[in-house]
DNA sequence: AATGAATGAGCGTTCATTCAT
DNA sequence: CATGAATGAACGCTCATTCAT
């Protein structure tokens, strides 16, 4: 809702911008430097000198805006959250494909979205802090894997229900095929290890993949 | 040599203990203490004067003992991978028990495994450490991971091969069982979201994966 | 522009102080900590601790301020070299005295300063710390030497010109000057020795050294 | 002089050696670290640690032979000064040389003991530690400088005696010379400065100080 | 006498946080 | 609200010294 203009007449430049950009300026820049340091450090290794470095402003802006560093951390880590974990929507729209089609679709988007940097980056810094930050992990779940997991697992309870396939519990198979998703290519980056990533092997991972989940769950003869 | 035991009567218990032991006391009791901290709070929040403190010795002797907090980190890693991950041998024995009752029995261990503290503690130290200590993972892989897989993949491998299974890649399908323990209550004790883990819990969970993986690599009927 | 003093008159006192300095207020008091640090004990003896003690200020304001120790020792001879090392001009002026009279005069003021407890210590430092700090030579001796003897020597070239003295090299000859003045009382303080530095043991000196430098230079009869 | 046989019959076999070969060889040996450290770094840098393992003993040892790093400083420095400072005995045998030939024998052997790196390394430590170690001077000028010194007054007062030279003052003319020498190239060595140190430089320099100083003390004609 | 592990005070430095302006 | 200087506790680490063996 817009305020009338005459209600305004008292604000300065600065707040009038803030309303406009639907977001107060200031903390965004902030959390513009939040993201650059604690994705490249994690948490404990971030100074609010560098953030604030990073984010062009002082270090008493930080804390004009944010209760402290662990506050920061938070307001970060649920924006990385809510906006760099794209929903997955290769099922979302009825499409005439068959069910290994969009399972394989699926499982494409799943593979890609696991090991882009700011997933890996993410999963690292949660796993890290959230014995310090058991929130992160509410968060994480809520926005990182159920909007996921229930997307496909309605769409293979639909499955299910029409007799495409066999799925009795839907939620548990999505969590499965997200599990399987992780073999070789993602569990491996997470450790840092050395892994063909190149778009041949990631297309025959996506195959034996998708052909496994296939096994377990079609529907009986 | 081993000294006849009259020999050692003028040995101060110390002594006698080290003898015994066949490790440097000091070293180990660091090391316990390191643990205790490393463990709790991982490798940054830890300081040295708090491992001091926790294993009974002066921060100068931590020094005398290992190169500084990196170098002594590394140790606690190795000590911790390479004797708290127990390798599993639910299949190292020949035993007469079904493919599905041997498999059930290694989900079963890797389960257990899984979500005991010690090891959701190293990965969460892996996790986070990785990109500081890129030598942690080849360890924990090394120790952690592949004894384990490649006793899981030569025992598929077998079963391949006598026509129990069809696994024309074991150590994927290897890989890929293990991702398929990890679903519901591993995955989410790492984020140390609430979750039911009781024995009844565990026993569904270990029964409905090993059903999954059988359905994968069933023989071709 | 100078502001009227009454629109001063809400500043506290330290702003005013700062006006009126010029100077960084907290910079300058560090300045004056290192310096009684330093003076008195050298580079590695002195602990930051203390300096920010004599200072009154804490530890972590020295490194808002300086890079570091290093930094800050660089800082604190640069400025005590170039403000305590006051160069001689007891030649600078034309004057109508006699040559053996310009010379006895310089003789005096390079032995006053050289025997000066500033000029002393920074000696000191500069001999202990020249082989950690190079640069420190070249601030000391550009400040400290050069102006000097560029004077003399300017003076003495001037001098074999119009034929008062025979000095073919004018600026060896400066040099030779600055040692001869070092002997008995300046060379003895250096190494703490006592020494007759009485008023009548200096004049003395002088005239002894005059002397000397006279019969080395005096033109050709 | 060498104590009657029977005297020592009361000495332990250690003390024997220790006569025989006239210092204690641990001592020996840890004088030898001493050197190597002290030198290269003087005292504050100087680790005991360090001084240890140069020596090929063990940190304890050092406590046993000495009362801690001051006392083991002290004796280091004593013992360099005393052997390592040749003494100048250019003037000592009557020859039939010149005074000029003399003079400049002497002055070559002063300088290049002033350039050795030896003499740099002791003026530079003692400078650095007379604060804290007063009686160093004194061991330094009795061994380093009034053997040299007197030698050199000896020989003027007798050329002052027998009309070769006029020198009234024959221990400060001494001093003089020893200033006069470390003009450029000691001097600006001392201060780690870059110069021209060739044979040529030298010589050269040799020669204008004997001239120098054969002007002030040449007989009055 | 020799050892070297153990000590703990002290070092230089960092950093989250505060607060006067 | 923005600033950035100031703070001081805590950090990793060093080192002269001690002492049980």
């Amino acid at each position: 809702m817009i305020k009338p203009i005459d209600a305004r007449s008292h604000l300065s430049p600065q707040k009038i911008q803030a309303i406009t950009c639907q977001m107060n300026n200031k903390k965004e820049q902030i959390l513009r430097g939040a993201e650059k340091v604690f994705l490249a450090v994690g948490y404990e290794r971030a100074s609010m000198s560098q953030i604030a470095r990073e984010a062009g402003v002082s270090k008493g802006t930080l804390y004009n805006h944010f209760d402290g560093k662990a506050s920061l951390f938070s307001a970060f880590f649920e924006e990385q959250t809510t906006t760099k974990l794209a929903t997955i929507d290769a099922l979302a729209k009825e499409n005439n494909k068959s069910i290994q089609e969009n399972i394989s679709q699926f499982v494409a988007a799943i593979i890609h979205l696991m090991i882009s940097p700011i997933s890996q980056a993410l999963y690292r810094i949660l796993i890290s802090e959230v014995t310090q930050f058991p929130n992160l992990a509410d968060t994480f779940w809520r926005y990182g894997y159920t909007r996921t997991l229930n997307t496909l697992s309605e769409w293979l309870s639909k499955k299910h229900h029409n007799g495409d396939l066999f799925v009795p519990d839907p939620s548990f198979a999505a969590e499965q095929l997200l599990m399987l998703c992780q073999a070789r290519i993602v569990h491996r980056k997470r450790f840092m290890l050395p892994v063909d990533d190149s778009q041949k092997a990631i297309n025959q991972l996506i195959s034996l993949t998708t052909d496994a989940f296939m096994k377990i769950y079609a529907p009986h003869p």
